[in-house]
DNA sequence: TTCGCCGACTAAACCGGTATAGGTTTGCCC
DNA sequence: GGGCAAACCTATACCGGTTTAGTCGGCGAA
């Protein structure tokens, strides 16, 4: 209140060498007191960074970049029809978790929507040599996928979101979504249905063949066959179409296991616009528990996924590899079947 | 094939300076002929972009960033909770439309998911601070927005999504939902309805409070009142809510406009629940058009926004006012009406 | 012929940090 | 008391562009 100081003496931005000159030290110093380097005095240190609060620097993310050769940033790259991914709130949720580890390390997040897989392989290579990005994740593994070996060519610290079929240099973060599935099929049995169908996503991605898998295990194991199986692209169109059409045959399922919400919320609307009760003649079970799964009337029995979680996880596991050049893989708990009004008791005969 | 050529002699990076030295200039002619600025002749600019072309050099963000200041990055904060993020799919499709001018243009989009308002003021002050964007894009507008204010002190060249309530220094990129509503009204009016109720958003948010007062003066217009009103925070639960209120009322709505696809259809899943047919009981319109309006039973009878080229009218201008230092106000063709099933003429009496 | 000016181009400073090769102290040991 | 190493710190060269202050040659006007 007293003194005509300083402090807003210039709007200029306050750079290392302010602090330097202020704290009466080098800038070199400064960078390593402030990058917690050893080397620096402990009262040194407090002296520097005091005056650096004092000052109000913040040190310039631009010249860090520039010499340190990181961009303290990471990256997704979605590769899908924005039209369908309109659907799916995975991706969200996910970033909302993501975010939740990433702001409080000052880093951003930089993300990509891109149509085709060859774009998206493309968008990678760009983010690497405009080194936007100190790492990525890697969604929607597919079968066979590319992208591994692209990222690995690059050298693009990558996590995975779930375990590649192939051999991998990334850490993976993954969920066991089988028991899941397994989980609704033991259901479904035990209900008494004998006639199930699954709604699979595709099979050239890793969680649609997965999927697919579990549940003809689980059939088997429940004694009821292979069980009558429709594949889709996990998009909502798909299964309402893979719903009319086991709806239709002369011997319909009783019940049918969807590979995802969105496609079990189309079924929903598909049975009863054929005029076919839900859970009454058909039930039906979906996987992921999107908001929308609560909502719809039958609420949908399906089984919790938790996008959230993965993204906290998989950003934590991204910044320890990049930080100590490793990470172990993680494995996340299951998901659960979640038992709502979709699925009951099959209709008698 | 024949020569062991150069072009892979190193692996390191090539940088501006190698280009100079190969075409027999200095780094800043260089400079000036990829950024094509007066003072270079023709010849020679093009002689220096073929030697570019030849050695593959592309001019790092990074010195580009430090140098310039320039990040060459938009930004788009989303403040949310992420779980009702996760049901709305419009800024999947928002950001896919953005992508489309961005990746062209070799920018980069990054993205912030924030839990409240108090957070995200503090996320542009970092972006801003940190250098991290040339731009936002600022959606979800509310009623006497401090948005508006804190990024028109921070400088941050803005595009807002829609025309803000109060005097903004930034272009608006707006699409009319008042029509989309005025048309729900005039089509239920049209079917015979007289009890149209309207679940409104948030009145706390622009679009929330336009379309109630869209909502009222279609109404009145149309000789019926006021209409009963109930208001939200535009959440898939809050419109359960909002429908399970007005549906057990001793007189209930024949009609109900909601302000939301979700919320409609949650709507339609609590008139189910409630054993009250859709749409012979009770008529419900919706507003967006996400995919999964055409999935349910019934169909929903909505509005039809389009997100994709918001956000690609959205980025164009945010590019333009970036470039040029300023630009226009963008009005986008209105939302129209789409008609499905669920709404039709009342039950008699 | 000479001056002035303009267009083309060069050299070097600069952006704001990081990294590294020295320089001082200081303390300890023989 | 000389030798040496560890602990601290400084000076300076980067990182790879952009920008500005000049330099230089040529041409039109005086």
């Amino acid at each position: 209140m007293q003194s005509t100081q300083d402090s807003v003496k210039s709007s200029a931005k306050v750079t290392i060498a302010d602090v330097a000159r202020e704290a009466g030290v080098s800038k070199g110093l400064v960078s390593f007191a402030l990058n917690d380097r050893p080397g620096v005095a402990a009262d040194t240190r407090a002296r520097i960074l005091q005056v650096a609060e004092a000052l109000g620097w913040t040190p310039s993310l631009r010249a860090r970049s520039l010499s340190s050769k990181r961009s303290f940033a990471l990256g997704l790259v979605i590769a899908r029809d924005p039209e369908v991914l309109g659907s799916d709130p995975f991706f969200t949720s996910f970033i909302a978790g993501v975010e939740t580890v990433l702001a409080p390390e000052g880093l951003a997040l930089v993300l990509s929507v891109v149509p085709d897989e060859e774009t998206e392989l493309q968008t990678y290579r760009t983010l690497v040599s405009d080194g936007r990005v100190d790492g990525v994740f890697l969604s929607d593994l597919r079968i066979d996928d590319a992208r591994i070996q692209c990222l690995a060519d690059l050298g693009l610290p990558t996590v995975t979101l779930g375990r590649p079929d192939q051999p991998s240099p990334f850490p993976a973060v993954s969920i066991d979504d089988t028991h899941g599935i397994a989980e609704s099929v033991r259901h479904l049995a035990g209900l008494g249905h004998r006639r199930i169908a699954h709604v699979a996503g595709s099979p050239a991605m890793l969680h649609g063949s997965r999927r697919q898998e579990a549940f003809t295990s689980a059939m088997r194991a429940a004694g009821l066959g292979d069980g009558q199986i429709v594949e889709t692209d996990f998009s909502i169109a798909a299964g309402a179409d893979a719903a009319r059409r086991l709806l239709s045959q002369p011997e319909p399922p009783t019940a049918i296991v969807f590979a995802n919400d969105p496609m079990a919320i189309a079924g929903i609307g598909v049975a009863q616009e054929l005029g076919i009760r839900v859970p009454e003649d058909v039930s039906i079970t979906g996987f992921d528990d999107i908001e929308f799964a609560r909502y719809v009337y039958p609420a949908l029995t399906t089984v919790g996924a938790t996008p959230l979680v993965w993204g906290r996880a998989a950003a934590a596991t991204l910044l320890g590899l990049i930080r100590t050049g490793g990470a172990d893989d993680v494995d996340l708990p299951a998901a659960r079947l979640i038992i709502r009004g979709s699925a009951s008791v099959p209709a008698p005969g």
